[in-house]
DNA sequence: AGCATTTCTTAACCAAAGTCAATGATATAC
DNA sequence: GTATATCATTGACTTTGGTTAAGAAATGCT
């Protein structure tokens, strides 16, 4: 499990084997059922993971309804942002499958830091990463129509499309189940 | 000049007296006339900037249009996908206004932060909470519709709509212009 | 397996944004 | 200061998504 981590992490800059063993070693893994709720509404998280098997889904409510903001499968990192700022969360994270994650604390985060400096450099440098990532997915976002927005995502992601409820995929594309439904019909004719 | 910069960088964390001199001494100051393109699609970018008057656009174009992507005004700092990831640029910076900015280059960065590490655990957590802010711009605009965008944006940018364009404003929110045009005179219906 | 619940699709109708085209209003250039 | 560009508004019409309600399909539970 943790060599998926390090793989993940290599990508972004070459670990030293003392850097990935520190790693690897000081990992924590745990398994969640299908339905478990890892942060709710209002709650402070100190804690981040990454998931190694399944899929956490986070998402907010507004006016009562269930919106998804993202889908975490497969070698993806999951920080909620009151583990950056201390500000009570205001959305949910859902293990939407069975799932399997390694977890960190920002103490524990803390506390590596100072031992490896080197190991907030690897975080900046993928901290910027995902920040460019969120970047291109709003760009993405704004640019594209509903329609555009779903055959972008069979495209790029179609494993989500298989794994995940047409009423959560519709908010995450933000529209509703009826619409997607309108779209995949149109797509199928053409 | 400077001292907006060390007041933006304040608020995130502690600076020591010397690290203050460090940023104040090295820093390069910039103006640029408006109508300035600071970095076109397809090119590199090696440069960072902090806003300290004026206004910087940063749009693509899709299918011919011109969409804007953000504006960056007094106190924001700008940092080009490109600058981090080293991929060409996808889109355009353009001073809307004649524009003050501070200037880093990516090597300049590199070698600050082998002097002082402090300096690079400021930006990360500066990266981390651009990040949450950057999530939350994200999560907002997929809650809202076109006309709730536009009234919160009255209520959290205001001087923007004073000294934007409307068809910037407009591709800011996704919609043509002739749609906020449309929003505008509902609004004042009611 | 059989029943209940949840999810997905379809249809009719409404509201809002896109498109196209024309007209006013502002800026900008000369 | 006037001519010319550009930008903003308006109107008629189209397209697409939201809403509501119904029924079909899938899933869960005992």
């Amino acid at each position: 499990m943790e060599n998926e981590m390090i793989k993940y992490l290599s990508k972004h800059i070459d670990l030293t084997d003392k850097l990935t063993n520190v790693i690897v070693e000081s990992t924590i893994i745990k398994s969640f059922k299908k339905g478990t709720i890892l942060l709710r509404e209002g709650e402070l998280s100190n804690k981040s993971y990454f998931v190694f098997k399944g899929c956490i889904r986070s998402y907010m409510l507004k006016d009562g309804e269930d919106r998804t903001i993202e889908f975490y499968t497969e070698e993806q990192p999951v920080s909620p942002l009151s583990y950056e700022t201390g500000v009570p969360s205001t959305h949910y994270l859902e293990c939407i499958e069975d799932t399997v994650v390694s977890l960190s604390t920002a103490k524990h985060e803390k506390e590596m830091f100072q031992k490896y400096p080197t190991l907030e450099s690897v975080c900046r440098v993928i901290g910027e990463v995902m920040m460019s990532n969120y970047q291109e997915a709003f760009i993405d976002y704004k640019m594209m129509t509903p329609e555009e927005r779903y055959t972008n995502l069979i495209k790029t992601r179609q494993n989500l499309i298989q794994r995940v409820p047409q009423y959560q995929l519709a908010s995450y594309l933000g529209i509703k189940p009826e619409s997607l439904s309108r779209i995949r019909k149109r797509l199928k004719q053409k």
